[in-house]
DNA sequence: TCGGTAAATGACTGAAGTTTAATGCCTTGT
DNA sequence: ACAAGGCATTAAACTTCAGTCATTTACCGA
């Protein structure tokens, strides 16, 4: 399997770096966040190791920049911190695994060759489906039943999370995150607006609307 | 494998249906466009079978639709009509290959176990490199080198299908074609407007220009 | 080297998409 | 049943983007 170690210490490294060797494994290593980035998007490895606290960049941000452009090797974050919050935190971030130093070189491989059996070559994910409404994130078009449903961009990156989260309550905090990248209360209904239109267009002309209210809470895409 | 078969003459399909069936394959037939259409989205077939003269919605458009939604299996055009104008249309419609009837069962076999290999289920591409230009359909983002690039939607259509076409000459009439879906010429200089655009995007902060004018012809994207 | 044509650039305009804000409705608890 | 807050809807303001036009620059043959 092909592993990329992104650890500063570079003792901490080599020791990776043996272990997985022995198992088996092709490991290429780097010492820094920037270069580590770089570097897991041009190698394409089947499994990243990743060090919570890096130099230039930490893993964290790394992981999710990983992600956003386009990246799906799993990943595995390695951390002196060992405690449930930073574990959340971690695979919040994009992160698959969580492995706490010190560790048993044996927990290390079993942990990496699970990840790398499960990230496999699965293809990306194209064509999102939720009862009959279906959405082709190449073609950038959706349809419900038969009919073509056409959608603002922002309409669309809109339908796209409440998809991927389908069956979920989805709370307006974490639209204003995904789908505004507002990190900040915009103290508008910018959000109501935007679901009110797309209910308009997915749910109007339809028997069984879609995409139902959860007062107090959120919205909730349900098949 | 799965096979539709669209075509109205109802002798015509059972032939059809019977000589693929005895060949071991499964087929379904339905007798007018509109339906084809609509079973062609859900079924997910392996091979489609289309005739060009159909009630509702000619076999030419039913593809062309079919394509422009996302649906990508491979299609043989049947048709009375057998000059290679007509084959040529049907293959820029977005066909793979045109059986002019009548023809012999074992060669209906050929073209269609021939078509189904190849169209296999490959996954769908996601990622277009061009040299150091990467673009990444599903996250919609455009790198070169470590630079991150923001792309306007009619820039990245532009560029999508210039990398689509790396290395070739790309016409004007082709850019209004496939880009602008214009099918005349607007006498306007949108494109050169466009590419300068583009270009000082993707071109300007860089040692190596990646997109060549090809003067009198058109225009060339370069790795 | 000059003139003509093709292509590139910058500024402007209009349209489309997004957000704000005002208003009204519905739900829930008292 | 009523009040209060959450949610929905609409129109209007604003922002962003695509396209046009006028002008400049580059290319090529005579």
């Amino acid at each position: 399997m092909n592993i990329l170690v992104i650890e500063d210490d570079t003792e901490m490294a080599d020791f990776v770096q043996r272990v997985l060797n022995e198992a088996g494994h092709t490991v290429d290593a780097v010492h820094d966040g920037e270069s580590g980035l770089a570097m897991a998007r041009s190698m394409s490895a089947d499994v990243l190791i990743v060090d919570r606290m890096l130099p230039k960049k930490n893993g964290l941000d790394l992981v999710q920049e990983f992600r956003h452009s386009g990246g799906s090797a799993p990943t595995l974050f390695l951390s002196a911190l060992g405690d449930v919050d930073h574990r959340v935190e971690g695979l919040k971030a994009g992160g698959d695994d969580y492995l706490t130093k010190p560790f048993a070189p044996s927990e290390l491989i079993a942990r990496v060759e699970a990840l790398g059996r499960r990230g496999g070559t699965e293809a990306p994910i194209t064509v999102l489906t939720v009862g009959d409404l279906e959405m082709n994130l190449l073609a950038r078009t959706v349809r419900r039943g038969e009919e073509k449903i056409d959608l603002q961009p922002r309409e669309f990156r809109l339908l796209e999370y409440l998809m991927r989260n389908a069956g979920q309550v989805v709370t307006r905090t974490m639209l204003l995150e995904k789908v505004w990248d507002y990190h900040f209360d915009p103290q508008t209904n910018v959000i109501d607006v935007h679901i009110s239109r797309l209910r308009s267009k997915i749910d109007k002309d339809f028997e069984r609307p879609l995409l139902h209210t959860v007062r107090g809470a959120g919205y909730r895409l349900q098949g």
